[in-house]
DNA sequence: CTGAAAGCGCTTACAG
DNA sequence: CTGAAAGCGCTTACAG
């Protein structure tokens, strides 16, 4: 393929004024008209190994999250990439399932891209114990925070979120109500907080599951819940892939919505307004947490000594017929 | 951060040595200790940008697709980034939004990364035009097809299934089928064939409508088709995306599935199987179709004069209660 | 098994 | 505005 040399030749120029052209430099019209005519002769495209090598500036962001297929990161991944072409940058998207291990590869990986920042979904892990300063290069957290509270991040209010959805499941009439929390994520810790201090408010017990990350161990959870005598009457569920388990768990016993059981959840994906009566859930502002982080990103390496942030957003409930008011 | 020459002088040793450590070359047990014990002690981590430029190899390959939120593309992009990265190799991903100029400008950037191949989902437009051969890096098409039919690809019979939907209507007593198709891609194209020919086959009339690739495109359609008079008794509809547009226009206009409409349509997506009373479609093998391109593309840098090759995957048919036996 | 030297394709001071 | 030279951090022949 073309090199800068080959277009220097043909244009009858020093390799300099090419890489000037490239760069929008100081170059006179006439040179200028030379040189991209050579180019395009050449069908010439810069080398970007190259250019980043001798720069020093690779223009990459890694993003790490934890399942592309998960809907909520899918539709941030998306926004991300929107921001980042946007911005010239380009991204390194990776999925860490969770695995701690795959997550610190994936780190290392980034260290050897010599990334120019990483939006992370931290592991459970990794908040706890990740030192965001040591990377080498600077990090925003996205749904998940870690322990200590510090770093820049991205995160919905997810005490309040789940707070609200207990709020709207007493004002509609329903007391005995359990929760299903992801047992891996700071964000399955917070919305049990919010739930247990919504209930606590009210002076009721809250009933809490914790389960891994994935449909089978919420299916398998719901399930057996529901099997038991003194089972909830309104179930809270702490996110769209719990949300799918819960409802074929529900299917499954026969129950009817909301009739047999309310629900209530997060993530307002597609199919949660499409099934019958429609589920209750909490929308999180997916592309907003995108450019969010992106434009955070962007702030830190602007200025890398400004104080960190937590961007917390809020969550919209979407009251649909699965928590539809109880008739005694 | 630490380089090659920092290993080095701490080790002893010249840069050639620790380039030969970092790739496994030949080097006495002695010394290589002392190497890694350096690069512990910095905590070195190669410049890949360096690499790739001197080595002349990128282990990179891009992956274009119309959307990642399209839960089909979602699956593919999971299953050949972790082909990808099992293989050493790093993945690129953009979204071309169905626009010719993005993928273009996508292509180019492919170009100035010097990947190894591309994954590509070509847009109508490039199906018909692209020269596959003067790209400079190999490329593998998913889900559509160039017109010419050449160049490697990873494409699901979509004649025989939307055939073999028909087929399943028709032997559930429907008749008056019409069907639902993207105007924009090569995939609907040839399930229109399909719906065609297998409705011919049974002397029947097809009746076909072609909408540009969104919901909201599917929903007006499918409203607008069924408030005419002499609506069909059953729909076909070509994709997940437009699946879902036709669920909403069907629920809009208050009509029950399969007893005033059946449906029957692509992509087994989670919520199909979840709403009443479920949703026939054909099921694609959306791992296999990833996994199958990263190894069609590795065959090909192996040998790059090797034959081109279709591999043509088949689609199962779900049956679910949306095309339910019609009861006189 | 080890080292010295060249060079991948750019950008970046430094002169003019 | 333009060019000659150095160098980004590696790998790759080439000697020994």
């Amino acid at each position: 393929m073309a090199k800068i040399k080959d277009v220097a030749e043909l244009a009858g120029v020093s390799v300099s004024t090419v890489s000037r052209v490239l760069c929008n430099g100081p170059v006179s019209d006439k040179v200028r008209k030379r040189v991209e005519a050579a180019m395009a002769k050449l069908d010439y495209r810069p080398n970007l190994a190259a250019r980043r090598l001798r720069s020093q500036h690779t223009d990459t962001i890694g993003l790490i999250v934890s399942d592309i297929r998960n809907p909520f990161f899918t539709a941030v991944s998306r926004a991300v990439e929107d921001e980042a072409y946007r911005n010239g940058m380009r991204v390194i998207l990776c999925n860490t399932d969770e695995d701690p291990e795959k997550e610190a590869m994936y780190l290392k990986l980034m260290r050897e891209e010599r990334v120019t920042g990483v939006i992370l979904a931290p592991t459970r892990h990794s908040a706890a114990a990740l030192d965001t300063e040591s990377l080498g290069f600077p990090v925003v957290m996205i749904d998940r925070t870690p322990a200590q509270g510090d770093g820049d991040a991205v995160v919905l209010d997810n005490r309040r979120a789940a707070a609200q959805l207990v709020e709207h499941l007493l004002a509609a009439g329903y007391r005995d109500i359990g929760g299903l929390f992801g047992n891996t994520s700071s964000t399955g810790a917070e919305r049990h907080a919010g739930f247990v201090a919504a209930l606590d408010h009210a002076g009721l017990p809250a009933p809490a599951r914790f389960v891994p990350p994935s449909v089978e161990a919420a299916e398998a959870a719901v399930s057996a819940w529901l099997a038991e005598p003194d089972r909830p009457r309104a179930l809270l569920i702490s996110n769209g892939i719990f949300m799918l388990g819960a409802v074929r768990a529900i299917k499954a016993a026969g129950l009817c919505l909301p009739h047999d059981l309310a629900l209530a959840g997060f993530d307002n994906e597609v199919w949660t307004g499409l099934i019958d009566p429609g589920l209750t859930v909490i929308e999180q502002p997916v592309d907003e947490i995108g450019r969010s982080a992106m434009a955070m990103l962007l702030a830190r390496l602007e200025d890398p000594a400004r104080s960190h942030r937590h961007v917390v957003l809020q969550g919209k409930l979407v009251p649909r017929g699965s928590s539809a008011p109880l008739r005694q």
